[in-house]
RNA sequence: GCUGGCGUAGCUCAGUUGGUAGAGCAGCUGAUUUGUAAUCAGCCGGUCGGCGGUUCAAGUCCGUUCGCCAGCUCCA
């Protein structure tokens, strides 16, 4: 019999008898471990606490805030949650139930609608039956036995999963708890008395398996935590989340609206926020000149004709605006750019030699999406891209992608985003394209970034019907995962378009197409901007980088008026706050409007001929001299300091 | 689009069982002339999202429509 080595969440590591249980382990070397752990990896499997060991294996006892504890403990919550319910609506039936990256959720079907006040007399069950502290149990039958088991209970949604099991001598496994016993892989919590603090957030409909052809469900939101103190602080940072909200803060700092008279959707850019997209927009021509692209401007609009060769009319009509007719034709609004782009390159016979061309456009398109997916600037109809479309040959086409990936990568630290996910989408069932084509693109995508060293999780089947992806997404303020930058490859395009370079063989050949988008949108991207700089933006990209403030209106405003001359002469935007306010009043202003430096000049500051700085959010950081304080300020501004 | 919730002054929000609206901030005017996060006083400001209905009477009840919020489905 050989013995198994465990090792514990201070590193240390101490070998056991075979056929132990990990919570005994647990409890043998400390008590007060026992009671906070909440499942075990065991080969870097996550497992019940009481299932014995009888390998030589690596065991590591997890408890709430280790990696997968978490997940474990808001998975038995959810069961506990769904014991809640069963208890106080007895005809209630269940669909499915995980713990989620914010805790968990449980997908419910009853009758009755579910209210806040329903939720309150759920948490209140929740903690009644987390008293009682009754353990998860795990039971392993046959298929055939628990299919008999959820026919007895008539539980449709249970047998509906059970008929996916194709495997006869399948072993399923249910779970105990007190008196709900649900189909389930597991891990469980040893008992449910680890589950002192229970907050259920909110209630909505769910389609059945995800498919909106089903019967929508009531899904159940919740999070719990073994103190009180912690889900305090969870709703707090939720809170403070809340703060940085960009369209709150897009409201109060004055720099976007959607208005209802114009339309869902369709934004309006503020003098402040166009500011920004300025800078935004200048750096970005510039980024992309220093890049080896050339951009384009091309129409909003185009004939049935051009939409009908792209396959948009047969594939996106639905997404798109209906059209309008001029001279018996109908024109509709791009909700792509790709056609123009192609237009361009076929406006002449194309070579090896001319190639790769890289070709970019902050091209605003329109998009009919459905209303209830509309969000702030993060969700729109109406949306500028900055998209740009790479033709090139076969050989070259790995290197190109690497060169996407660096530029991207490039862009987005520019901003401060050092935080990306990166997602590569493979071949769907329904595609057009050859397979070597796909294998080629899809091993680029893949070499490219593994030559950058770069993590990425595969999304199998999730690519477009026209090609394979990258795609980069990052986290809002309330943790909500957005698209931004995508690379796709089109084989559908380049087809229809019937698109073609020759070749040093004096033969023609189909070019590659790989459209993307860096930014993603310049909408969602200052949503996203807005929320990551909680409003205080950097001083480069700030709407005012500096207010001046005379302490008086009297002795003070001929001086002010001098600094902010010699401020806007040095190209910094600046404004004098000529308000007859205290001082106090107006810097608390400037303040709340987060704008990066103030300038106060009363007495001393005329008589020295400088300034006193004021930095948001640091305070008072004494006085310089003008044109000492000029340069310091252009050269944040010149360094893009964030 | 679906399920549920919501829409009162520029903003944030009160408004009892139906009896034709209120606060703070912002704005304007005046006083004050200020030294690092809110000076004082007065004034202005609302077809209670739109339309229709029930009622002697609708911000409040019903229908419909537009928009917003959470989630689902979809997506940059």
């Amino acid at each position: 019999m050989e013995n198994i080595k465990i090792t514990f969440p201070d590193g240390s590591v101490k070998e056991f008898e075979c056929g132990i249980t990990s919570y005994s382990i647990a409890e043998s070397i400390s008590k007060k471990l026992a009671q906070f752990a909440v499942a075990a990896k065991v080969n870097g499997n996550v497992v019940d606490l009481n299932r014995p060991i009888n390998e030589n294996s690596e065991v590591a006892i997890l408890k709430f805030d280790d990696e997968g504890g978490r997940e474990v403990y808001w998975h038995s919550s959810a069961h506990l949650m769904a014991h809640a319910v069963q208890e106080l609506f007895p005809e209630a039936k269940f669909g499915v139930g995980p713990a989620i990256e914010t805790g968990f959720y449980y997908d419910i079907d009853i009758k009755t609608q579910l209210t806040d006040e329903h939720l309150v007399k759920i948490e209140k069950k929740m903690l009644e039956l987390a008293q009682e502290n009754k353990p998860f149990c795990r039971k392993e039958l046959t298929k055939e036995e628990a299919v008999k088991f959820f026919t007895e209970k008539s539980d449709e949604y249970k047998l509906e999963l059970l008929a996916d099991v194709i495997e006869p001598d399948a072993q399923i496994s249910l779970y105990e708890e007190g008196d709900f016993t649900d189909l389930c892989r597991g891990p469980h919590l040893p008992s449910a008395g680890l589950i002192k603090a229970v907050k259920l957030t909110n209630v909505s409909g769910s389609y059945w398996r995800g498919d909106e052809k089903n019967k929508q469900l009531q899904r159940i939101y919740g999070v719990t935590f073994p103190k009180k103190k912690q889900l305090d602080e969870h709703l707090h940072l939720i809170e403070e989340a809340k703060k940085r909200d960009h369209r709150k803060l897009g409201k109060e700092l004055d720099l976007f609206s959607l208005q209802e008279d114009s339309g869902a959707g369709l934004v309006y850019w503020h003098p402040k926020g166009s500011r920004i997209r300025n800078e935004v927009e200048t750096f970005w021509r510039e980024a992309h000149f220093q890049n080896g692209y050339d951009i384009l401007y091309t129409p909003h609009i185009g004939k049935s004709k051009l939409w009908e060769t792209s396959g948009h009319l047969s594939h996106y009509k639905d997404g798109m605006f209906a059209p309008m007719q001029i001279d018996e034709q109908d024109y509709y609004a791009k909700p792509m750019n790709c056609p123009f782009h192609i237009n361009v390159y076929k406006s002449q016979l194309r070579s090896y030699r001319d190639l790769p061309l890289r070709w970019a456009e902050l091209g605003t398109v329109y998009r009919f999406e459905k209303s209830g997916v509309l969000h702030g600037l993060l969700r729109v109809r109406g949306f500028t891209q900055d998209d740009a479309h790479i033709f090139c040959t076969h050989e070259q086409i790995e290197d190109e992608i690497v060169e996407v990936l660096r530029f991207s990568l490039y862009i987005w630290k520019s901003f401060g985003f050092e935080d990306l996910k990166f997602y590569v989408s493979t071949k769907p069932e329904k595609a057009v394209g050859e397979d070597h084509l796909w294998e080629k693109a899809t091993d680029s995508l893949v070499n490219a970034l593994n030559r950058e060293g770069l993590k990425y999780e595969i999304d199998e089947g999730g690519g477009a019907f026209y090609g394979p992806k990258i795609d980069i997404k990052i986290k809002d303020a309330l943790k909500r995962e957005w698209q931004m930058s995508t690379i796709q490859f089109d084989f559908n395009l380049p087809e229809r378009f019937e698109m073609e370079y020759v070749g040093d063989d004096g033969q023609t050949h189909r070019p590659f197409m790989v459209h993307r988008a860096l930014l993603g949108s310049l909408e969602r991207f200052f949503g996203v901007l807005i929320e990551h700089f909680g409003g205080a933006f950097p001083v480069w990209l700030a709407p005012v980088q500096v207010a001046v403030i005379p302490v008086s209106q009297q002795g003070h405003m001929d001086y002010a008026e001098e600094v902010l001359k010699q401020l806007k002469k040095a190209g910094i935007r600046a404004e004098v706050d000529k308000r007859n306010e205290k001082i106090g009043y107006k810097i608390r202003d400037w303040e709340v409007h987060k704008v990066p430096y103030m300038v106060i000049v009363g007495d001393k500051e005329v008589e020295a001929n400088g300034v006193s700085v004021r930095q948001h959010k640091k305070g008072d950081q004494g006085s310089f001299g003008i044109e000492e304080f000029i340069s310091k300020i252009k050269d944040e501004i010149h360094n893009k300091t964030i």
